[in-house]
DNA sequence: TGCCATGTATCATTATATAATAAAAAATCC
DNA sequence: GGATTTTTTATTATATAATGATACATGGCA
């Protein structure tokens, strides 16, 4: 009885296994999986049967799963927006960019957005769609690749030469389309790109005839963190066409963002 | 040893209390609480300074909440929002109406939403911000008291005489302007009404100078229980333009979806 | 500077979650 | 259409893992 306490060596008493064990059960569900049986989520989760069959049931017994009482599976309740409605109330950039994005995609008569870097991925926070597209490009929410993205390749263009060179070479990137870029050699140079117009731009990278572009938002101290981001379809623009009419925009509203911290 | 156990009855077994308790943590942040303290969530929650301690360090070390290192106080993190992002993929309604949505916000030139009856509330799950407003009308995941809302009214307005009734009696409304109706016969007068023309319309209930107006989404057996619902700033409508300009429009838009169930 | 509120760490005690197992109910297949 | 597999629901003994009281540290504030 003395063998296996090196799962987790230190922050044993101020951490809650189940509450752990719980929220791996919340976030097993995403756009891929939107209903789910008890094995489904036992085998997403890596938790034993009986387990995933009381955490689930308290989830739903606590109103954030729902059960299908036909199919039996469950899937997210009304409360798992609430807590995304939290979250844009608590982040200050949010609410300084809302009503900037409201008026730019209203002058552009496009799809606009604003994304945060989160690690090696980007998030897309705000989203103004102008335009019909697929449904992911109209959710927030939504977790891509940086290395594929315009806002990514935005941010990552302003770190410094040796991180952006470690986020070039090592960042994962997920094949979204045929033409997903996966030659690094080709992401470092559109970053290099990126870094001296001062956006970043993307051709079908995550959408087919998708192109998207993203100019980062200033930090009071420290690297840019968010962008402003615009996508438009590639049967309507062309790239050219984006530069000089869209990026000007983008970037005036970019730096117009004074965030704090 | 035999005293104190009908608090919960039945669901003891299957039934993790401390991850019930870790959601209760969660669920403190809205729009009023931002960023909180141990002793704020121990307050807002009702759980003892050690508890909250131990579950906020979890849902911190799983990365649900960020910490500034400051103030020491817990702040929603960008999961929360990839929650309600797997919530917009799971319901059916979001992924039908949104496209009907966004080609109404452009035909109309307003702000038009999707909102869901939940319980003696009713939740926004679309929102196309096509003119600025308060923050709070902008953002998915909001939650109002159904009788202040034209969606509340209009859905109310379709349930059989009795339950309609004792919704206009019971259901409770909170007050958001100088304006919300509390007067219970002047609700029933508003529901009354929206039986009548088939759409609910509201004035100043919950912004001041908001004039909004929703349509039932019909469902394929049963009530209705979602709208498409529009609001304008009553500085550039009247109530009368509203109803012969937008009422058509939301309702064709609404009688167009068909959601299964 | 010293005080009070707030956050952090420790620990014995037992309640509470666990995982194995059995029973029931659907789904799947021939 | 009936038998077999898979999935879900229910039960229980056991010990792990959460509890809450307490003591300590820290920062804000007057």
């Amino acid at each position: 009885m003395s063998e296996k306490k090196e799962t987790r060596e230190k922050q044993d008493t101020l951490f809650v296994g189940s509450l752990e064990k719980g929220m791996r059960v919340l976030s097993a569900f995403n756009e891929h999986h939107t209903a789910l049986g008890l094995t489904d989520l036992a085998n997403l989760t890596g938790l034993d049967k009986s387990a995933v069959q009381r955490l689930a049931n308290t989830l739903h017994k606590t109103g954030y799963l729902h059960k299908d009482p036909e199919s039996r599976r469950y899937s997210p309740a009304l409360k798992f927006l609430e807590l995304g409605n939290a979250y844009l109330w608590a982040d200050p950039l949010v609410q300084l960019a809302m009503p900037k994005l409201i008026e730019l995609g209203r002058k552009l008569g496009e799809r606009v957005n604003v994304a945060r870097l989160d690690g090696t991925e980007i998030v897309y926070i705000i989203r103004i769609p102008t335009q019909l597209t697929a449904f992911g490009a109209m959710v927030a929410g939504r977790r891509l690749s940086a290395l594929t993205t315009s806002s990514g390749r935005a941010l990552v263009s302003c770190l410094d030469p040796a991180a952006r060179k470690e986020a070039v070479e090592t960042w994962p990137v997920r094949v979204m389309t045929s033409k997903t870029t996966l030659d690094r050699s080709k992401i470092a140079q559109a970053v290099e790109e990126a870094a001296a117009c001062g956006y970043g731009l993307t051709v079908s990278e995550n959408i087919i005839n998708e192109i998207g572009i993203a100019a980062p938002i200033p930090s009071e101290r420290g690297r840019p963190v968010a962008t402003v981001q615009c996508s438009v379809s590639a049967m309507r623009w062309t790239v050219d066409r984006v530069r000089e009419e869209i990026a000007p925009h983008i970037i005036e509203v970019a730096n117009s963002i004074h965030l704090p911290g």
